[in-house]
DNA sequence: TATTGTTATACTCTATAACTATA
DNA sequence: TATAGTTATAGAGTATAACAATA
């Protein structure tokens, strides 16, 4: 690709890097920095998760499936906002590497509930490892109280309900 | 599609929805929570675009072009963290629509300077009234003093070189 | 009849490489 | 030789519709 940014500052004789134009009214836009920001933090996610054979959408499936919530894949559907088709083939990853299983609900045999298994589980562990320093890299530039309140506002933002979570940062 | 989160709730008998899993610590990770918030936001400054037939990226190009800042196509590549051929995929469409010109650098040639024309100009205007409309609905859960927090700390994260940046609240 | 998971398909977005014209 | 822009292409990501099993 081209990767702007980090590295890519005074190039050509004419002194024009995409850095001027910083100055635009672009550079406030909240969802303008959402896409950079988001870019940036799953590209180091990426980058990290590589060297075991991750992908973020896989590691979050890992995740819900490794907290004891027993989740079904619809239930992952709708808290990931990935269509059911796509949570299909992420949960067959998982499974054709021995990560977790698909468990009939015996309430509602419809339902496939996730469950992870002890290779699963410390699959996670490994991954949740090098997710942290990945993140470390991404958020190098806050403080530890910026990053919670950062925290704090998007999730506001993206469940407006407003329970109380404990922003445990995670990540 | 199947787009969750908003109105996806309470559907099935057993009282399982996505909800629930926001008790897990993925509902702490930043990357997870930057990619909602843009997801969101960007779903939203879509559909206001629509009505006039921009997408988001187009709108960013235009923006840079309409500010005197006389962007060559490889500035707007780097600024926008776009490859260099997808910007010559937007502004050949901002061309066609008769809302910029490609002006050739006189100092060198094969730089192409985007330059906003007066129609160019006028569709900013109601693109950014629309934009703004948006995202007021994406950060509806926030107060103002919260948004600039917001800005100010994602920019940190964007632009770590940082420079004194304003915090305009453009969007 | 409605819902869960599944398969198939098309469309957008992103990444990569090669080509041209200028330097 | 190197860079800006362009073209073409392949891959990932996303959206949509139809189907089987179950409710």
């Amino acid at each position: 690709m081209a990767a702007a940014g980090s590295d890519a500052a005074c190039r050509n004789g004419n002194g024009r890097t995409g850095e001027r134009l910083a100055g635009s009214a672009l550079a406030s836009d909240i969802p303008f920095l959402f896409a950079r920001a988001r870019a940036a933090s799953t590209r180091n996610a990426h980058a990290a998760l590589a060297q075991i054979g991750l992908k973020v959408r896989a590691f979050s499936v890992l995740l819900l499936a490794c907290e004891g919530l027993r989740p079904t894949q619809r239930e992952l559907s709708e808290f990931l906002s990935l269509d059911p088709s796509q949570i299909v083939a992420l949960v067959d990853e998982l499974e054709r590497r021995g990560a977790v299983i698909r468990q009939a609900d015996p309430q509602d045999r419809r339902q496939r509930i996730i469950l992870p298994t002890p290779a699963g589980k410390r699959l996670l562990r490994k991954a949740q490892g090098l997710i942290q320093a990945a993140n470390d890299k991404s958020l190098g530039s806050l403080t530890q109280a910026e990053r919670q309140m950062l925290n704090v506002l998007l999730q506001q933002i993206v469940f407006p309900g407003g329970r109380d979570r404990h922003a445990s940062e995670s990540g």
